[in-house]
RNA sequence: GCCGGAAUAGCUCAGCUCGGUAGAGCAGCGCAUUCGUAAUGCGUUGGUCGGAGGUUCGAAUCCUCUUUCCGGCACCA
């Protein structure tokens, strides 16, 4: 006799035992077409499934995300049908859902081309549109190893085999098709309307480089034909502020094939480089740092003294000469050490704060690099605080106050709180990796932040906090990190005189707020679309006249305001005005300054913006005003400087 | 590093399937035009087709190796 509440807080009555379909179904017929999925007391299943005694009820459908996931993970399963009926040799594996699409996983003997992607894709829709029904069953688990082993898929055997055997096993089926799955599924293909698949690529099996290259098929997936246009139109807007395609319309950087992952900056990316380092200057000294600078070239001995060496000296640079060897710093820290070590320190000098915009070479694995995002030469906005123990709590949270205000200069507001923990290969004992672990996590509480644990990703000298940011498009950028590293100072040597004149080793924090220079300017690049803000701009503001008969006063307002500390540039070029305001547009130039006979003449000039907009005639002073404001407010400024 | 794809003028791309020593638009340069808010017109320069081998009478095109880039995977002190 199950009496059901819907979350509308309405109860309905049955005689026996109900389906969700059926108590959608008697809801309306809308809801039963529908109906996807259902939450029976807070638990995802399939619309078949029966509910034999009282419960609380949602039926599932494509307006929820829940019932969105639901599709793609029906799609995933669609795909590997389709694969299997036009490869039958092809094994299946997993097919999870991610974020706006799926995956599917297929162990085959060769690639799958284009082509093949087209013909599946082309199966996956006759076979939505043969509105198979879904049905789910339950074996044994032994039985469903036998049943999938028989079936000669040997890696979804394996995947079963791994659970414990007392579980029962839901299998999923849809025509000739048989797949291990927890669910929940749409009733039947017809309920998946709208996908595409997207790309095929290699994955290692269970994610791991030393297993085998599985062919994996990425797909997208939505409730309906529009929701999918406007995600591939979304794509192709993200495509657009690539920073590698922007970096060379803006003549920013370039990067060739005589120095893989290494950058050469043009003058206006250097601007934009110099202009953040200024700025990173100023506030480090604000906060209590000290900036050093130290050798790029350090013998290989150090790095074995700090541990490097063992973990990734074959990812370092490293030459012989005058049978010396040297390695080129992948990091600053143990130079840093150096700079502490340098006469004896008294427990009154910590926290002792000292920070290098350092360079640093990593030979990165040749698959990763990408465009700014990750080089093998860049430069970190590094600094390592030496400290006691006592001291840490208060030193992290300084930091996070630092980080924030830097952050929102920079036009992010949005931060994401990472505690990362020890990794299997480390150094140092376990009590203290506890107590920098504790040291973290108490910083975040003590701040109110939420934050996310990762078990075993910390550095193999310490426990990090990583601050992520979510730019303009919700893309997540990992770029801030804290560490704790008790280690270190005590394999470098490093000692202070504590107050009872006893030798102390002191705890060091590293610490980075952008990461790497190279990396957030990728990262700034796209979020601003190029458009940077005035303060970022390499150019500021251009002025145009309109005939030559202006070109000495165009000339005089360009020195003028450089003169005032403002990047501005002309173009006396004899072109009609639409051409160099089209040009200059392009250029993402913030403000574009006209001057023809009438501002000539009343000393002033038209502004028009990046945007657009026409801020009309102002005296010269007046826009000397506006662009300072423009200046000093940085990223947190209106829509007339940012990117929208 | 692994799987797959790509590399042709400064940029974006065509030519490659079916081998006969390269083509467009934009940019650049020259000339005319002096024109008030997103492309003025005409003319013109420019490439040993990423590199090295091979097949062939002949290779941008076919084969092998290699470098780099792109999309994933793995890695990321």
């Amino acid at each position: 006799m199950p009496s059901i509440s819907l979350p509308d807080g309405s109860r309905r009555e049955y005689p026996a035992p109900v389906t969700v379909a059926e108590v959608a179904a008697d809801i309306g017929a809308g809801l039963a077409k529908a109906a996807l999925a259902g939450r029976v007391d807070g638990r995802l299943v399939d619309t078949s499934y029966p509910i034999a005694g009282d419960a609380a009820l949602e039926i599932v459908t494509a307006r929820d995300s829940e019932g969105v996931e639901v599709i793609r993970h029906s799609c995933a399963h669609l795909l590997a049908q389709a694969v299997k009926e036009l490869f039958p040799g092809a094994q299946v594996t997993i097919g999870p859902v991610i974020e706006d699409g799926f995956y599917y996983d297929f162990a085959f003997d060769r690639a799958f081309t284009p082509e093949d992607l087209q013909a599946i894709e082309d199966r996956m829709r006759e076979l939505a549109q043969a509105d198979l029904q879904v049905q789910r069953r339950e074996m044994p688990r032994d039985e469903a190893v036998a049943l999938f082993r028989g079936m000669g898929e040997e890696y979804k055997a394996e995947i079963i085999a791994a659970i414990p055997a007392a579980e029962a096993i839901s299998l999923y089926s849809q025509g000739d098709f048989v797949d291990l799955c927890r669910g929940p599924h749409v009733p039947s293909t017809g309920k998946i309307p709208a996908f595409k698949l997207t790309k095929v690529a290699g994955a290692y099996w269970r994610g791991d480089a030393r297993n085998a290259m599985l062919q994996r098929i990425y797909g997208t997936a939505w409730p309906n034909r529009k929701e999918l246009d406007a995600y591939l139109h979304r794509q192709a807007e993200a495509e657009k502020r690539d920073h590698r395609r922007l970096g060379r319309r803006l003549d920013l950087f370039h990067i060739q094939e005589e120095a893989p992952g290494m950058v050469f900056w043009h003058p206006r990316g250097w601007m934009l480089y110099t202009e953040i380092e200024r700025y990173m200057r100023d506030r480090q000294r604000a906060h209590g740092y000290r900036e050093i600078r130290t050798p790029q070239l350090v013998d290989f001995s150090l790095w074995q003294r700090s541990g490097h060496a063992d973990k990734f000296g074959a990812d370092m640079f490293s030459l012989q000469m005058d049978e010396r060897a040297f390695a080129i710093k992948p990091m600053n820290c143990p130079c840093h050490v150096q700079v502490y070590n340098q006469g004896l320190r008294s427990y009154r000098d910590l926290p002792l704060r000292l920070a290098e915009f350092g360079s640093c070479h990593r030979n990165e694995p040749s698959g990763s690099l990408h465009g700014l995002m990750r080089v093998r030469g860049f430069t970190q906005d590094d600094a390592h605080i030496f400290c006691t123990e006592a001291q840490i709590q208060e030193e992290v949270a300084r930091f996070i106050d630092f980080l924030h205000g830097v952050y929102a200069d920079f036009g992010f507001d949005e931060v994401i709180y990472r505690l990362s923990t020890r990794p299997e290969q480390r150094v140092g004992s376990d009590e203290i990796w506890d107590r920098a672990e504790q040291a973290l996590a108490e910083a975040l509480n003590h701040q109110g932040l939420e934050w996310e644990l990762l078990p075993g990703e910390g550095a193999f000298y310490g426990p990090k906090i990583e601050f992520s940011l979510k730019d303009v498009l919700g893309r997540v950028w990992q770029l801030g990190t804290i560490q704790v590293d008790f280690s270190m100072p005590e394999r470098l040597g490093a000692q202070y005189v504590a107050a009872d004149d006893s030798r102390q080793v002191p705890v060091m924090l590293h610490r980075a707020v952008l990461g790497s220079f190279e990396r957030f300017i990728g990262i700034l690049i796209e979020h601003y679309e190029g458009a940077f803000p005035a303060w970022l701009a390499p150019v500021q503001a251009v002025v145009l006249n309109i005939t030559d008969r202006q070109a000495d006063y165009a000339k005089s307002v360009t020195e003028t305001l450089q003169n005032k500390g403002f990047r501005v540039e002309n173009d006396l070029r004899n072109e009609k005005i639409g051409f160099k305001i089209r040009e200059h547009t392009l250029l993402k130039t913030p403000y574009l300054l006209i001057v023809g006979d009438r501002e000539t003449e009343t000393q002033s000039v038209a502004i028009r913006t990046r945007e657009g907009e026409d801020l009309g005639s102002l005296s010269l002073d007046r826009f000397v005003d506006l662009l300072g404001d423009s200046v000093r407010e940085r990223g947190r400024g209106t829509k007339t400087t940012s990117a929208e």
